[in-house]
This record gives C-alpha cells, structure tokens and sequence, in this order.
DNA sequence: CATGCAGTGACTGCATACGATTTTTTCAGC
DNA sequence: GCTGAAAAAATCGTATGCAGTCACTGCATG
C-alpha cells in the first residue's frame, strides 16, 4: 500500500468512473504499477471501492489513451512499451511541442510572462532537493504552455505524448538524467516572452531531441523473461 | 434506417463494444449523426441489440477520442466542434503530417512507390464520377502514409485527426472544395518516391493547409443561437 | 523426461436492476 | 394567459449476477 496520496490533477472528476480513470493514469505515470503488470477488475474494483463496472470501463478508457493493453478475454495490462515506440512516442512528441511553440506567437501577455518565470524558477528549486517534484514539475510546465494554445486537441496530444514519455523515460531512463531540464525550459521561456517564436521553437525542438537522446540511446533493457532469465541460465550452467 | 451498410475499418472487432464504437466513430465521421445530436445510451443499445452497458462504454471511449461530448448526467452528444476548434484540428494535423514525411525517409521501397502510385491514380480517377468515393480515398492515403511510418502512436493521431478534419469539412466546408486533392497528392508521392523527403514534407504542409485555407478561411458560421437572433432582433428594432 | 490432454479456477463479457439526477409536463395561483 | 412550483417522465450512474472463455495445473502417455 503507497504510503502518499497520488498526486491530483486538475479537473474535479465528477463520476466515480473519472475519479478512478484519473487514478489509474496517474498511478501508471508515475510508475506506481509497473509496465506490463495485471489490472484485474476485481482488484481495482476493490482498490477504489467500487464495482467492477467503474474499473471496467476506466480501463476501457486508458486503453483508448494507449496506457493500457485491453486483450480480450484476458483482461487489462499496463501498458509496456518497447524502447522502438518509446523512440516513436518521443518523435511525436516533438512534432507536436514544436507545433505548440509556434502556436502561441502573440499569447504571451505580462502576466503570463510571469507565471512561466515563476514556474521555471521553483523547477529549478526543486531540481537539487526533490528530485521527483522536478520531475512532476517539468512535465506541468510543458501540460501549461499546451493549455496556453488554447487549442484542446493541441493539449491532449501533448498530455498523453508527455505522460507517456515520462514512463518511457522511467523505463528506459538513465536515473538522474531528468534534472538539468530547468536550464533549458528558463531558456525557451525567454525567447518566448520575448517573442523569438522561431528560436523559442528550435529551443524546444533540441530540448524534447535531447531529453529523448539522454534516455533511450544508449541504455537497453530487457523485455522478455527469457532474456532476463538467460543470464541465471548461464550461471547454473557454470556453477 | 440507413439503406447503405456503413463503411468497415481494419480490425475485427472481436467484442460488441467494440464493435459498437466502431460503428458509432464510422457513423460520426461519415455524418451519418449530425454534430450535436444526442446519443442516448438505451437508443444506442437499442440499435445494436445490445444493453445501455455497450453502449455506455463506447460512448465513453468515443469522449476520450473527443468524436463525442460527454456531458454529466445529461447524457452524450455528437461532437460539435467550433469553426476555432476546427482550425486548431487542422494545425496539429498539419504538424503530425509533416513530422510523418520527415520519419518516412528511407522507407519507401519499389514495392511501396508502385502502391502509393495506385492510389493516387485511383483517387483521380474517381475524382470526377465518384465524388464520397474519391474523398474516402484521399483520407486513405494519408492514413497509408501514416501506416507506412511504422509508428503506432503518430498513426493513432493521423487516423484521428484525419476524422475529425473530414467532419469539420463536412461542417464548414463549401461543397466541391475536395476534389483537388489527387493532383497534390501525386505531387507528394513522386517527391517521396525520389528521396526528396524536405521537399516531399514541405508540399504535405502546404497541402494541409491549404485543404484548411479552402474550407474554412471565408466560411463564418454562427455558432451560438444569440448570433443567429441577434440580426432578427435588430430587424424587430428597427420595424 | 518431454509432450499432450482434460479438469479446475479465475476472470472477463454482457445483461439486468435499482437509486439518483435532470428535464419536461402539469396545474394551481395571480 | 402567464408565472412558478410540484409531480412525472426520461435518462444517467452504479452494483450485481450469470454465462462464456481462457490460462494453468496435474496426470497420463510415448
């Protein structure tokens, strides 16, 4: 049982079914299930205190978001993307922060201005004593430059892109590989605020490539349990 | 009742959910349900033979897809997107479409260049007997070239975008306004085909734009009752 | 010792039932 | 005839129950 209450987002959730569709999204985002693991009804059901009908359909719903696999008959799985879709999620990702960037030319008022300078500035607080609220924070700062759009779809995609690459990234992630992020989002925000699109654009461009590059070059991770068990295999062989 | 069968996607559907959200996501896109309609669970598990519980589910995905509106104890409704909603579709389509060019460098093989010919041959073809027929093609193609990727998510999000624009052009674009796809696609593939994938993306770029710019530059439709009323009371006024 | 097969259990797929909430209708009072 | 409140109808939100399907275990067989 998690000691910390999950984190909240913002809207209030109305239906029991949105409250647990929401849990669940942040309970796989911030990699409290892990990625290939269970999702019986029942126990979810259960979890929350509800009925399988409310767990059911949420699943339903992650599965449309591609947080879950749905396979029929056998039940729900946490998603468990492979380092390949991990690469692809990230590629949309950026196609789509860069479209972002450009989209908000001209609506980037004072107090705006303010808020993001805010923003970065407690990202960068938090960078070297609470690693984990850096993290929840940089992907918020990403979530509220969609939301200035004012474009739903734009904010959407980018919400689901983000969350997934943040578990992508917890996956394949080198540890500590996230931190220098403030650095780069003080950067983008100033050209934003002085309206630089086009190098606010290339800045966060580089920014999502490199976040992606940091992770998922280098590191390799083992996907199926043969590959895991292979070495245990070797080893009895030597024993 | 509709005399003509609707139109069947790619996969099999094994469950009645989700043979039921294909249907009523198909039934959208091809306005057989007006924008706005209401979708009342019992109607809709009437129609299939089904209980509200299908019915229910499907129209909670179709709310995360965003083809339908969920309202809080009111029930759903067929999405009905503004004249702004509908632009900013247009541009994260625009973005995912160009980002899909750029990744599809190096995958287009004899075999692929001989299929993408095909299609945009066939799609001229149709393009002054057939009119539905040729603008159910031209969304083909893109959805091909998005398949051609490889990558699952930016799929996803062309298939959906690529939705939802045709309903927005259903909405708000002047009739005939499609048929000059062909041309512009063959453009594209022969840019493709030749290896000059900057400048293969830079015609898909204008090319989404400018099928937005057709529909919906000029086009004003009022969106809320007091605007359409707003004119009659001034006439009132002034009699 | 590896392989095939039937029994068992767990879990999903779907329908139905009931309480809650919203919308519409009805009807008394002005 | 119009306004407003109360009753009625419609429809959603949720729980529960049953049947179907799949995976797994254990045993028999080559």
């Amino acid at each position: 049982m998690p000691s910390e209450k999950p984190a909240k987002t913002a809207a209030p959730a109305r239906t029991r079914t949105e409250k647990v569709h929401q849990a669940l999204r942040s309970a796989i985002i911030e990699q409290r299930l892990a990625p290939g693991s269970r999702l019986p009804e029942d126990a979810i059901g259960e979890s929350f205190g509800t009925s399988r009908t409310i767990a059911r359909e949420a699943l339903g719903r992650l599965a449309v978001e591609g947080l879950v696999d749905l396979k029929p008959n056998r039940g729900a799985f946490v998603a468990n993307p492979s380092l390949e879709e991990g690469r692809g999620i990230f590629h949309v990702r950026r196609a789509l922060e860069r479209a972002m960037m450009l989209d908000l030319s001209g609506k980037i008022d004072p107090a705006i201005a303010g808020r993001l300078r805010a923003m970065v500035a407690r990202e960068a607080a938090m960078a070297s004593t609470n690693e984990p609220e850096a993290i929840r924070l940089a992907g918020e700062f990403h979530l509220t430059l969609a939301q200035l759009t004012g474009n739903p779809l734009l904010l959407r995609y980018v919400t689901e892109t983000v969350s997934r690459c943040s578990m992508v990234l917890a996956m394949y992630g080198r540890p500590h590989s996230t931190d220098c992020g403030a650095r780069e989002h003080a950067a983008i925000v100033e050209s934003l605020i002085a309206g630089r699109i086009e190098e606010a654009a290339e800045l966060m461009d580089r920014h999502v490539a490199e976040v992606a590059g940091r992770a998922l070059l280098n590191t390799r991770v083992e996907q199926d349990i043969r590959e895991v068990l292979a070495s245990y295999a070797q080893a009895i062989q030597h024993a």
